[in-house]
RNA sequence: GGGGUCUUAGCUCAGCUGGGAGAGCAUCUGCCUUACAAGCAGAGGGUCAUAGGUUCGAGCCCUAUAGGCCCCACCA
C-alpha cells in the first residue's frame, strides 16, 4: 500500500492511468458469444478542429454509460471514429491553401486532395489525444473514417443499391446554392433568419396599352432579369382582365406573360408576383404548371450572367442597386417600402443562398419518411426523453427529397459515368468498357462528390464492415444507445435510421439519449464569433478531467441545455479531494491493523472482475465470499446501517443510470458519499479505532474498506481516473477497476432495523448540536447529555452506540435512562421522536431564552398536528386515499402529540 | 404561420407513476477537532409565473393568459 499525497493531483495521475488502461487493453471489445454485446456508436466528430464543450459532453455521456456496462459485464463496443466533413473540411483547406498563396484550381483535383489527407492526419490525431485526456474508453483499435476504405465501399453499393430501386434519381431542379462555397446544399442546411430589407414596387408596362403598369412588389430587384412572367389570383376581380396579356419586362427588351396561379395571395402587397422560375422554389413550381421558360441570370459566385446586359458581370447586391437606379431614372419605380423578411443562408458560412436550377442527385424521401415513422410507432426505437419523438415525427411530416450531390472534392465521388460521345449514364462500381447505347469506350465519371450526411448515414453498420458479411455485424448490431445533440435528429438521426431500416432490415439503435447544449454562464451559445468558448483542456490542465466529466453531469436532464461554471468544475475537483482524502484515512488506519485481521482485511470489498461476476451469474451460482467474510465480524449498529445504506444507493445509482439519468445517479453517489459515508459513518467509526482495545476494530475497518470500494465501483463510470488510483492504490489484488464488477444488492446488507435506529441516533445528534449553537455553547465544553425515553428499544439503541452518539454531538458522559432522575431543573432540553434530550449548563442557560427557544418548538409541532388532524378529521380523505397513507399520517400524528406533550411538560418545569 | 419547451431559494438547476418543497453555489454564525480549510458544524432564504378547473389532496394532470428560449416553414 502506497501512502499517498495529502492533495489529489490529477494533473499527475491521469496521463498515466490512460495508459495503463489502454495497455491493458480494456477498451478493446472482442466477439464473444458467451457475453451479451453492447454498442455504442461515437458520433464521429469534424476533422476540422478540435473538440469543445458540446464534444466533451457527448463523450462524457457515452464513456459514463459504456464503463456502467462493461462493469455490469457486457461485452462493450464504443466504436469510435471521424468524420470527413466535407464542406467544412474542404472550405478550410482552401482557405489554408490561399494563406500558403496555393490555390484549389491549380493543384487540381489529386493535388487537392493530397493536401486535405494531410489536413486530415493532422487534426484527427488533435481530436484523438483530446478524447484521451478526457478518459474515453472508446476502442481505438477499430477506430474509423467516413472515407477509408470501408466505409467508402458501403458509400458506393448504397449509393448504386438505392439508384437501383430507384430511390435515388438525377435532376434539374431548383436547390440551395452557397456563392461562397460554389456547391449545392440541402434543405437541413440552410439557416433561415429574419433580415432587414426592402420590398421594391416596381411597374411592368402592359404590352400595347398605353400609360397602363402592372404593380409588382419583390424583395430581389435583381432577379427580374429572370423573369418569365407576372402570376395573378385566378379569382382576382381587378386582374382578371390582364391574364394572357403581355408586358414589357423593364430593363430588357423581353416581353412576358401575365398567367393566372392559386399560388398568389390576393391579400399580400399588390397581389400580382414577378415569376422568377430559375431563381426561387416557389416560382419554379408555378413555372412548371405553365410551362414558362427558367432563365438561369447567375453564376456559380453570384456575379449576374446575363450576356449583352449593362449588369452582365455585376456581384448580385451591386447589380440591385445599379438597377434600382435605373428603374427610378425610367419612372418605373413606384416606392420602396422596408420590408423585414426570411433569408436562407448557408449553415456553414452564412452565406445568402441563391436558389438555382442545376442538375443534381436526389434521394427520394416519402418511402424512408414511412419506415422512420414505422421503427417509433412499433417501439422498435425511443427517444430519452420522449417528447424529442415528436421532434422527429415532425420532421418526417415535412419531409422534401433530399439533394444529395455536392460540387466539391473532399467527399465519396459518384459512381455515376456519362459516354463521352453520347451522354449515356451509367451508374456502377467502375465505368463501363463500352456504352450500350453507342459503342464508345470512353467514359468520364460526374464530377460531384455526396453529401456529407450520405456516409455518416451509415455509419452504424458501417464501421461493423458491411457490406461484407462479418462476425462483428452480427455481433453488435444494432446497436443499443446512440447519444447525441437533439440538434442534429435532422441531418443525422434520422438517416441513420432509414438507411438503417432499408440496407440492414433493422432500427440502428433501439435508444436515442438527447442532450442538450453547453452554454456560456451567461445562457449564451459558446461560439467563436463572441468568443465566449471554452475549450475542455484547460479546463482539464486546471481541475483535472475528472472534475469536468462530473460538472458536466450533476444537476443536468436528459435533452436539457447546460450553462458551464468553472465554479461548478471547481466544486466537484473538491468533491474529487473529499474521496482522496476519506481514503488516505482509511488507508492509514488499515496499515495499523494487526495481523489476524489481515487476511479480512485484504478481501474487504473486492469480488472479481466484471466477467467473474457474469459468468457466476449465468451459471446460477452465488457469490457468498461476503457472507463468510461478515460471518467473522463483530459488526455494529452503525456498520450495519452503512451496509444497509449502500445497498439501498446501489439500487438507486444501478436504476437511474439504465433509466440514462446520469445526473440524477452522480448526485446520489456524491450525496452517499460525502454526506452519509464521510460526515456521519467515518465520524462514527473513529472512536472505535482509535481505540486500543475495541474488539470491533476490525469490522469497523472490513466496513470501512468494503463501503469504499464498492461506492468507488458505482462513482468509476462517471470519474474514471481518481477511482481507479484508489481502487489500485487500497488493494493489490485486482488490476483495474474499470474490469470490475459493478456492485449488487446483496441481501445479507439489508438491515431495515439498525437503519432506523441510526436514524435516530442522528436526529438526536442533530437536535443536540442545533441546541448548542443556538446556546453558543463552545465546542470545547464537553457537557453530559442524559437521553430520556419510555422505550426500551430506544435506550437499548443509545446505549449500545454511546460512544458514537458522544463524539458525534461533542458530548460529555452519555447517561440513558427512563425518568428524570438526576437531570438538574435548569437543563436545557430537546425532543425528539419517542426521546427527550437534556444537557445540563447550568452557568450558561438563560432561563428565558430556553423558554423561547421551546415555544418556537411547541409552535412548530402545534402546526403540524393542526395540519395533520385536518387531514384526519376529512371523511373525504378517509373514504378516499389509500389505506397505508390514512395510517402514515395516523403515525406522524401520535409522533407529534408525544413530542408536543414532552415540549409542554418541560415548558411547565420551567 | 405551425410545433415544441421552459417559468421552483439571491444564482444555476433537480423534483420519476399527483400524497408533508430539494441540491450545489452564494450569504450569515461558530470552529485551523490527529483524512480533508479544496474542510467541519449550525442558520436564514421559496404564495413552485398568473387565473381558473379536475381531485380527499396539485410544483406535478387539464384550460386560458403573460413572458423567455428552441425548432420547422416558399407569402413574393
Amino acid at each position: 500500500m502506497r501512502e499517498l499525497e495529502k492533495n489529489y493531483d490529477p494533473q499527475a495521475m491521469e496521463p498515466e492511468i490512460y495508459q495503463k488502461w489502454l495497455e491493458g487493453d480494456y477498451f478493446h471489445a472482442h466477439v464473444d458469444p458467451e457475453k451479451k454485446p453492447f454498442s455504442v456508436m461515437m458520433p464521429p466528430p469534424n476533422v476540422t478542429g478540435q473538440l469543445h464543450m458540446g464534444h466533451a459532453l457527448d463523450n462524457t455521456l457515452q464513456d459514463s454509460i459504456c464503463r456502467f456496462k462493461r462493469m455490469q459485464g457486457y461485452e462493450v463496443l464504443w466504436q469510435p471514429g471521424t468524420d470527413h466533413a466535407a464542406i467544412a473540411t474542404e472550405v478550410k483547406v482552401i482557405k489554408k491553401l490561399k494563406e500558403e498563396g496555393k490555390d484549389k484550381h491549380e493543384l487540381g483535383r489529386e493535388g487537392f486532395l493530397k493536401e486535405a489527407w494531410a489536413w486530415k492526419e493532422e487534426y484527427e490525431g488533435r481530436i484523438l489525444k483530446q478524447m484521451h485526456k478526457m478518459g474515453a474508453s472508446a476502442d481505438w483499435k477499430r477506430l474509423r473514417f467516413t472515407m477509408d476504405e470501408g466505409c467508402s465501399a458501403a458509400v458506393k453499393k448504397v449509393f448504386i443499391d438505392l439508384y437501383n430501386k430507384g430511390y435515388i434519381y438525377r435532376g434539374s431542379r431548383i436547390i440551395n446554392w452557397c456563392p461562397v462555397c460554389k456547391t449545392s446544399i440541402s434543405d437541413a442546411e440552410v439557416i433561415h433568419e429574419d433580415q432587414a430589407g426592402n420590398f421594391w414596387h416596381i411597374k411592368y408596362p402592359i404590352v400595347g396599352e398605353e400609360d397602363r403598369f402592372v404593380e409588382i412588389a419583390t424583395t430581389r430587384p435583381e432577379t427580374l432579369l429572370g423573369d418569365t412572367a407576372v402570376a395573378v389570383n385566378p379569382e382576382d376581380e381587378r386582374y382578371k382582365d390582364l391574364v394572357g396579356k403581355m408586358l414589357k419586362l423593364p430593363l430588357t427588351d423581353r416581353e412576358i406573360p401575365v398567367v393566372a396561379d392559386e399560388y398568389v395571395d390576393m391579400e399580400f402587397g399588390t397581389g400580382c408576383v414577378k415569376i422568377t422560375p430559375a431563381h426561387d422554389p416557389n416560382d419554379f413550381e408555378v413555372g412548371k404548371r405553365h410551362d414558362l421558360p427558367e432563365i438561369n441570370i447567375m453564376n456559380d459566385d453570384a456575379t449576374i450572367c446575363c450576356p449583352g446586359s449593362k449588369y452582365d458581370g455585376m456581384d448580385r447586391y451591386e447589380a440591385r442597386k445599379a438597377m434600382v437606379e435605373d428603374l427610378e431614372k425610367e419612372g418605373l419605380l413606384v416606392k420602396v417600402v422596408p420590408h423585414e423578411h426570411n433569408v436562407g443562408t448557408h449553415d456553414r458560412c452564412g452565406t445568402t443562398i441563391e436558389p438555382m436550377v442545376k442538375p443534381q442527385w436526389f434521394v427520394r424521401m416519402d418511402k424512408f419518411a414511412e419506415d422512420c415513422r414505422k421503427v417509433l410507432e412499433s417501439g422498435e426505437l425511443r427517444f430519452v426523453p420522449e417528447n424529442y419523438a415528436k421532434t422527429y415525427l415532425h420532421w418526417i411530416d415535412n419531409i422534401k427529397d433530399w439533394c444529395i450531390s455536392r460540387q466539391l472534392w473532399w467527399g465519396h465521388r459518384i459512381p455515376a459515368y456519362y459516354c463521352d460521345q453520347c451522354g449515356k449514364l451509367v451508374v456502377g462500381e467502375e465505368a463501363p468498357d463500352v456504352c450500350p447505347d453507342c459503342g464508345c469506350t470512353h467514359f468520364t465519371q460526374d464530377e460531384d462528390t455526396l453529401d456529407t450526411w450520405f456516409s455518416s448515414a451509415l455509419w452504424p453498420f458501417s464501421t461493423l464492415g458491411w457490406p461484407e458479411h462479418t462476425p462483428e455485424f452480427d455481433y453488435f448490431y444494432p446497436t443499443n444507445v446512440l447519444v447525441t445533440g437533439y440538434d442534429i435528429i435532422f441531418f443525422w438521426v434520422v438517416r441513420m435510421v432509414f438507411s438503417g431500416v432499408e440496407h440492414t432490415g433493422k432500427c440502428p439503435f433501439s435508444t436515442v439519449l438527447m442532450h442538450g447544449l453547453v452554454r456560456d454562464s451567461q445562457g449564451r451559445k459558446m461560439s467563436k464569433s463572441l468568443g465566449n468558448g471554452i475549450d475542455p483542456l484547460e479546463v482539464i490542465d486546471k481541475y483535472g478531467a475528472d472534475a469536468l466529466r462530473a460538472s458536466l453531469l450533476t444537476g443536468n436532464a436528459p435533452g436539457n441545455d447546460m450553462r458551464f461554471y468553472w465554479e461548478k468544475v471547481e466544486s466537484e475537483r473538491n468533491f474529487a479531494n473529499k474521496v482522496w482524502n476519506a481514503t488516505r484515512f482509511i488507508m492509514m488506519n488499515l496499515d495499523k491493523a494487526d495481523a489476524s485481521a489481515a487476511a479480512l482485511l485484504e478481501d474487504a470489498g473486492l469480488c472479481g472482475t466484471a466477467d467473474e461476476a457474469d459468468r457466476r451469474r449465468r451459471e446460477g451460482r452465488k457469490d457468498d465470499s461476503v457472507a463468510k467474510a461478515m460471518e467473522k465480524l463483530q459488526l455494529t449498529i452503525e456498520d450495519k446501517w452503512i451496509l444497509s445504506r449502500l445497498n439501498k444507493l446501489t439500487e438507486t445509482v444501478t436504476r437511474n443510470m439504465e433509466s440514462f439519468e446520469l445526473g440524477i445517479a452522480l448526485d446520489n453517489v456524491t450525496g452517499f458519499i460525502w454526506d452519509e459515508y464521510c460526515d456521519w459513518y467515518i465520524e462514527m467509526v473513529k472512536p472505535r479505532l482509535y481505540s486500543e482495545t475495541d474488539e470491533t476494530k476490525t469490522a469497523a475497518l472490513w466496513t470501512l474498506k468494503t463501503v469504499l470500494i464498492n461506492a468507488l465501483k458505482l462513482l468509476h463510470p462517471f470519474m474514471p481516473f481518481i477511482t481507479e488510483e484508489i481502487f489500485t492504490n487500497i488493494q493489490d489484488r485486482e488490476a483495474s477497476i474499470m474490469i470490475s464488477a459493478y456492485p449488487e444488492v446483496r441481501e445479507e446488507w439489508n438491515f431495515t432495523e439498525e437503519e432506523g435506529r441510526v436514524e435516530s441516533v442522528k436526529e438526536a445528534v442533530r437536535a443536540i448540536r442545533n441546541v448548542r449553537s443556538e446556546m453558543n455553547v463552545p465546542p470545547s465544553k464537553k457537557a453530559s447529555v442524559y437521553v430520556v425515553s419510555a422505550s426500551d428499544k430506544v435506550l437499548e439503541t443509545f446505549g449500545a452506540t454511546k460512544n458514537v452518539f458522544a463524539t458525534l454531538c461533542g458530548a460529555g458522559e452519555v447517561f440513558c435512562q427512563k425518568d428524570k432522575a438526576g437531570i438538574p431543573d435548569n437543563a436545557v432540553s430537546a425532543v425528539v421522536s419517542e426521546a427527550s434530550l437534556y444537557l445540563p449548563l447550568a452557568e450558561l442557560v438563560d432561563i428565558e431564552k430556553e423558554k423561547e427557544r421551546l415555544k418556537k418548538e411547541e409552535a412548530r409541532l402545534q402546526g403540524e398536528l393542526k395540519r395533520s388532524h385536518g387531514m384526519l378529521s376529512n371523511e373525504k380523505f378517509i373514504s378516499k386515499a389509500p389505506a397505508a397513507k390514512i395510517q402514515e399520517e395516523k403515525d406522524k400524528l401520535a409522533k407529534y402529540e408525544d413530542m408536543l406533550r414532552q415540549v409542554q411538560e418541560r415548558l411547565s418545569s420551567l
